[in-house]
DNA sequence: AATGAAAATATGTCCGGACAAATTTATCTG
DNA sequence: CAGATAAATTTGTCCGGACATATTTTCATT
């Protein structure tokens, strides 16, 4: 029932980097700290940062010390995996809102968000950039049933944002993804927006972020026109 | 210097199970019997399994015990990672190569396998489908530099073969798998080998295999029908 | 001040033990 | 035989200690 006292560590070594009290870059404290800190065995200790080492939060060096190499902002684009982070579109980009309605869900939109067909959903529609004031490489619409609860009102809220959404939302607590991606022509109107030829092949991703329990967030569409952008992917297997 | 003995032992369990004197899908000898076997601790024991579920070849239980999930040969496909696992079309595709040439490198392909335009490359060109002698869903083109060495008159040899040429060609010893995937027109023979409409969009995926060293081994380029086709991934982030 | 050896520090490996928690197996009961 | 209960099994958590190995720091020497 009640977590092991290790994980409880973790959590809140995690949440002091989170909060800054561990800066990126700088050393943790040392096993023995940790151990006086926390009333703790050095196993336990050591169980606790296996954890953040696995979170791709920490990394360790003999003799050297526990080094901070990432805080949860970063560990939501790279810890997922190494391939996700990139399909992430690099940890720095950013979401721009155009506009925001509301819409009744189309057979596409129902699959999409597994709801009823006719169901109230929110629409976003944004451009996405590399950084603040680029030229946008991508269309990117968020869908969300319903229109009245708190997450929902919040995101109409924040209609011309400049900034990542994921950064606005604060949705930590993303269970699973889900990602469809294939291939489709690219519409006239968004083809217009990115300022690509009428008839661009693009590259549609679909992602459904769902929390813990299950339950679905958002879905997002994105669109990259083919020829004018890629996803690449660089992995390394472990050596055995 | 010498290897920690719980490396040792890990080693030993991992060449055992790919000799299949542990096959998939049975449960490995419990910790205190490979302590027994091994004369080392139960530490040390967790510590070696703690190896093999990273190198996600076994899965642990409590109560249960201790899973093999993997061998070699399947860990190629699975252990990068699970989305380079979906992205690697599931463990059980079928390539048949239709035929296969000696070409010219042009511009693209230069820059597809980091050679000079005009290098001499063979080329395997293939179908590939989910199982033996079912409708293909994927273009696959296959390229290596070079036609004299060992490995690419194997490659040639294979020719018609009807089974994956990973199980083939038995690379166990790739370094890093690179990933391009982007959208493009389906050109008019595949559309036709593939039996999809000719103005079809479809999705590309490039990828370049390197050994240990960094050397190049073959690269890759798959073409999906975009509309007949979706990559789906599923990622399941660690809970905090 | 620069060098090099020694000491201190920090993580890595390995052992022993104990109890907890989850699962499976055996046993008892109706 | 079916179902509940108890026992055995197996992994998970946690403690204590010891020494090894890699790195950093200190300090004496030149």
């Amino acid at each position: 029932m009640s977590k092991p006292r290790y994980q409880t560590v973790a959590d809140q070594l995690r949440r002091d980097i989170e909060k800054g009290r561990h800066q990126v870059g700088t050393l943790l404290p040392t096993e023995l700290q940790l151990c006086a800190a926390y009333e703790i065995s050095r196993h336990t200790a050591r169980e606790a940062l296996r954890v953040l080492i696995h979170d791709r939060m920490i990394e360790r060096k003999q003799g050297s010390g526990t080094l901070v190499i990432a805080n949860s902002r970063q560990r939501f684009n790279h810890s997922i995996s190494s391939v996700q982070d990139l399909l992430q579109y690099g940890a720095n980009t950013r979401l721009t809102i155009k506009h925001t309605e509301i819409v009744m869900a189309d057979d596409e939109l129902a699959e999409l968000l597994g709801c009823e067909v006719g169901s109230e959903c929110i629409h976003l529609h944004g451009l996405r950039s590399t950084q603040k004031g680029e030229a946008p490489f991508c269309v990117s619409d968020i869908y969300r049933i319903g229109s009245k609860d708190p997450l929902s009102r919040r995101l109409m809220e924040v209609s011309g944002a400049v900034y990542a959404l994921v950064e606005e939302l604060e949705i930590g607590h993303i269970g699973m993804v889900e990602q469809d991606i294939n291939a489709a022509p690219l519409p006239t109107e968004n083809a217009l927006e990115l300022g690509v030829p009428k008839s661009s092949v693009c590259l549609r991703i679909a992602r459904r972020y769902f929390d813990p329990s299950g339950k679905l967030i958002v879905a997002a569409v994105n669109l990259h026109p083919g020829s004018d952008f890629v996803y690449s992917m660089s992995l390394k297997q472990s050596k055995s």
